[in-house]
DNA sequence: TGCATATAGTTCTAACTAGGACTATACTAA
DNA sequence: TTAGTATAGTCCTAGTTAGAACTATATGCA
């Protein structure tokens, strides 16, 4: 979504284009720590929705991660290649896979994880408690008028 | 990104979370509405982009939508294919091409961009002036934390 | 002029993406 | 039981993505 020529026209597409702005800054600096890691976004994603946890199917990790089910299929074989997850039978539904972090994949969590956390948590310290909130609050107000 | 169930003690990444939502939102909506008119988000970004112009080389196209030069490449050989857009030679610099609408373009352009704007236009009607100034605010101090 | 460096766009690779068709399994109601 | 329907995950297709290597052209400087 570019249409800058017609932001002065309609003001809410300078809206949106700061939130497609915002996004691209905040996933080129995300994405550019992980590629350092030697993880993409979505392998990220899936090893941190995993970690500390019991594993979960692909229905549910599909959910929590954004990744559809189509797509998550390969983001799994190449995790599960590189021998950071594992899928697991279910006994009570055959259909379904558990995906669960091998000790390797634990390990890269343990790792990389906080690593993350951290590398972001710096650039909101100078944020306000307020601001904080206010941030929040703003960003729901447009999810909402997405959802209408 | 994931992470919900750190975001109790992290509480920046609940911000983050709803960020990606946020985008995420906007983008299928916004993605169903244009894929429906027979055209992927990046080849409608370009003609949006494109319309009521003289054109521009790629470097200038892939500012403004911010999609890169090699990415590029292909969306311009696809909508060339398509016969909505043209390379055409530069007179002053032959490593350059100026990019524009074809006839069959301009029409697209035109019968397409006001359908999408209207589409989200509608959406923000409920907000107010105030709120709609918060909102960018936000966005901007959000942006500016991730460019530190 | 002539070399060094910069720039424009293409090509290549590995991965992600959505969506839809497909297969196998489970569930539900007659 | 069996037919019909729903669900889980895979496969397939067309397209996007970033980044890096590459080719052709331009520019700046000696």
């Amino acid at each position: 979504m570019s249409h800058s020529k017609q932001a002065a026209k309609e003001p809410f597409l300078a809206l949106i284009k700061e939130l497609v702005l915002t996004y691209q800054v905040f996933t080129q600096i995300g994405d550019a720590h992980i590629r350092q890691l030697g993880l993409t976004t979505s392998q990220f994603d899936v090893i941190a929705t995993l970690g500390n946890t019991k594993g979960f199917n692909f229905k549910e990790l599909g959910e929590k991660t954004l990744i559809t089910k189509g797509t998550l299929t390969g983001v799994i074989d190449r995790l599960e290649k590189k021998g950071l997850v594992q899928r697991q039978m279910d006994q009570q539904d055959r259909r379904v896979f558990q995906v669960v972090l091998t000790k390797q994949g634990e390990e890269i969590f343990e790792k990389v994880f906080p690593q993350h956390i951290s590398y972001f948590k710096q650039r909101f310290q100078s944020l306000t408690t307020e601001e904080h909130q206010e941030i929040l609050t703003a960003l729901r107000k447009l999810k909402t008028i997405f959802q209408e």
